[in-house]
DNA sequence: TCCGTTATATATCGTTCGTTACATATATTG
DNA sequence: CAATATATGTAACGAACGATATATAACGGA
């Protein structure tokens, strides 16, 4: 009931995001931010709340969406080789290539920088890294567990290390990186990713 | 000739260095900068210049001195197991401990995030990066021409490796990941880093 | 068709922002 | 001891900040 919105939630959420993941929470004003969603100030008060809200709502669209595909991909694909290639593929993309312009990834270039200063934001950093790391280890554990890898090393050791090589390109990205040049090793870092 | 300064001129850029870490660019007001620096705002431009450029001579200091310890390290352990061991020890200490209290990387925690909106930091961050890679790979190759390392894998290529898995301490220890942790398989990354 | 409800647009609130006049204090130089 | 030069502290500038009061517009239900 009442006067139906006329702006679409999700588009705009997009558009907030984008504007916190290039500029930060704190130079990301609430005028870049009614501008880049198309609505007035009370408009985007009265649909998500005040600027941290909406910081938050970014967030968590961030991590249910484009911080998971990776790890989709990685479970998907049953060939470890080729599964975790296509999952630094998919990191390199989303790294250099997203859909909103903006590089590298909104958690390790923008929002990890507002962990002490914005309530909210620690505990959703760490649930999403705790979260990829299982899903990651899960993996590699099931590979163990058809033998097609050599247990020399864990596979909570392998996912941390993949973990961690993610940053790395999400760093390049944000960097201002060439997809092409981070492409050139994936092959040989899978490699050493799987050696004994 | 006049009247000379009475605060540290390095003290006080330190202290700046740190707000900014911990606050980024835009959440660091300058009453923030001037407070913890322990000097009024007019002092504060004679010395340093305006927000931006206290800014930049913050990243410099950086670049010059934090950034590259874990480098010196590296470079001066001759036996490459125990250098690459004492780099990462050196790389996890700065990532937790690192004396101004602020946690993670300044470069790649906060500094990264303005590399499109502040003028200068771009060529900052693509400076320190090409040093970086590049002296890690000259430590590679010196072990790979004295015989020790197998040619299996390229010494850029392990380079890049171990400037990627830096990045990923840095965002471990920004989301507030303990040294612990992060310590527990040190020998292990680099027993994978050192593989055929 | 009128009412209750919700969204929208305009205008503006008080606060904080980065920055700077201005006057004063403390050094060196002649 | 002047004269000059630089640093300091106080106070305040205009601009931009996050947030909202108010009035109007557009829907469903009675």
């Amino acid at each position: 009931m009442g006067r139906p919105r006329n702006f679409d939630y999700d588009t705009a959420l997009l558009r907030a995001m984008k504007v916190f993941w290039e500029k930060g929470y704190d130079g990301a004003s609430m005028r870049d931010l009614t501008a880049a969603m198309g609505i007035t100030g009370p408009s985007l008060y009265a649909a998500f709340g005040d600027k941290t809200e909406l910081y938050l709502k970014t967030i968590d669209h961030y991590i249910s969406s484009d911080a998971c595909t990776p790890l989709v991909v990685l479970e998907r694909e049953s060939d470890i080789e080729t599964a975790l290639k296509e999952f630094l593929f998919e990191v390199i993309r989303s790294a250099t290539d997203h859909e909103s312009g903006a590089k590298g990834c909104f958690i390790a270039s923008s929002v990890v920088a507002t962990t002490e200063h914005v309530e909210g934001v620690s505990a959703r950093v760490n649930a999403i890294m705790a979260e990829a790391e299982d899903r990651l280890t899960a993996r590699f554990q099931k590979e163990i567990d058809k033998g097609n890898l050599p247990q020399s090393f864990p596979a909570r050791f392998r996912a941390s290390m993949l973990f961690d090589l993610r940053q790395g390109y999400m760093f390049r990205g944000r960097a201002g990186g060439s997809k092409e040049e981070m492409l050139k090793d994936v092959s040989e870092r899978v490699r050493m990713l799987l050696s004994a």
